[in-house]
DNA sequence: ACCTGAACACCGTTCAAGT
DNA sequence: ACCTGAACACCGTTCAAGT
């Protein structure tokens, strides 16, 4: 048999390879199913060789996560239009891959500095550049405007979590919700209990838009009180 | 020895002492830190004992985040002010807990529907009714508050986990993330890059409080524009 | 250079056995 | 009723040994 330098057998492990496995683990049984012993079984590996090619299990998470965002902010980035609406537009976009993922809203949520997240924050930030804001300002919004994201992003991983645990669906997991909230004592906690009942009924989606809308009316209001 | 039939040793376990314990431990070393082993020690007893009072950890860290919120809330709640102070000071109160123990901003994101959450949901909503918010955007502002909140928190704390774990002090570790944003590309990163200078400078209170205003303003833009 | 898989140092949780 | 502590079923990570 001659030697084949530089050519690799078919199946080579990559990192490419290893992150798209991952991906897959998460995207089907969870965030709690990506273990490397999992991941070794179906690249057919033993543990060990993963760590080759990724640094641990925090950067091989964050690769992970970094793959999707390429993903929506460069499907989001094609298009031109005006500012609000890109902001708009983009965090719709977020919104989604994280509603569809819960992993990703718990690794960007997790990893504050990391590539992915810079991602997002370059992004919001030249629109908000590009809308104007003050140069003192610029920071404070951005950051402000990205903590929305996450934080809504976070807090739907949890409840995905929450739900995946108990095996219960999206509804049904909102309803039993609704139905403590309103079990809860009406003198301790009055504005919860007069919410539970629109609780089950709501869109998150819509809900989170309006979030966005808050937060560039809040904007605009500002500009024309510096006026 | 005669019977003492209700009458406890002087060091009964109770839900209680582990709380307490539990948040000394998370307080002192922090989320990682926090174990039914290293609990069980500093409670001189099994680690199996801890489950007599208490389900599993997320009961605990649960209970550990409850303890912090009556707390913040209940000060809050104290004093008599204009429902978009109030909003503005429980912010404040909810930002510097969360400063001082990050497992609680992580406690908090990580457990959407459970008390220690709705304490917050619960006088949020109640400020943002005496506000005047219609029936309809009531329950979606105050949503959108509270993940900004806990998503600002839940930064915090994952900063402040990473810090730990690399060691370093709040300012060295905002100087080296500065670094590592300045030495980005600048054709993929022009925003991230035009503001880490700016970073380790800023003043994430301050920031954070400027959040909760465009919020307040947005919400108050919104109430013009439908009268 | 890359892979193997056993070993290590942990976890949370359970449970038979004690008081 | 409450506590003990060993045992169980996992983890992520390391590393000597192979190709």
């Amino acid at each position: 048999m001659r030697k084949l330098d530089g050519i690799r057998r078919q199946d080579a492990l990559t990192r490419e390879r290893i992150v798209e496995a991952s991906i897959a683990i998460l995207d089907e049984d969870g965030e709690k199913a990506l273990t490397f012993q999992a991941l070794a079984r179906r690249l057919r590996t033993g543990a060990g060789a993963i760590y080759w090619h990724v640094e641990n299990k925090r950067d091989l998470i964050i690769a992970a996560c970094d793959a999707i965002m390429v993903d929506v902010i460069g499907a989001s980035t094609a298009s031109q239009r005006p500012p609000a609406e890109e902001i708009r537009a983009l965090s719709l976009a977020l919104f989604d891959a994280m509603d569809a993922r819960p992993w990703v809203g718990s690794a960007l949520a997790q990893a504050p500095g990391a590539v992915p997240t810079l991602r997002v924050l370059d992004h919001f930030g030249r629109q908000i550049q590009a809308l104007g804001t003050s140069d003192e300002e610029e920071w404070t919004v951005v950051a402000a405007l990205l903590s929305y994201v996450l934080g809504v992003g976070a807090q739907n991983a949890a409840n995905a979590k929450t739900a995946h645990m108990r095996q219960l669906e999206r509804s049904a997991f909102l309803a039993e919700m609704a139905k403590q909230w309103a079990a809860l004592d009406p003198a301790a906690f009055p504005f919860v209990q007069s919410v539970a009942a629109k609780m089950p009924v709501h869109d998150d989606r819509a809900d989170f838009l309006t979030g966005i809308d808050l937060f560039l009316d809040g904007i605009a209001a500002r500009k024309t009180m510096h006026v």
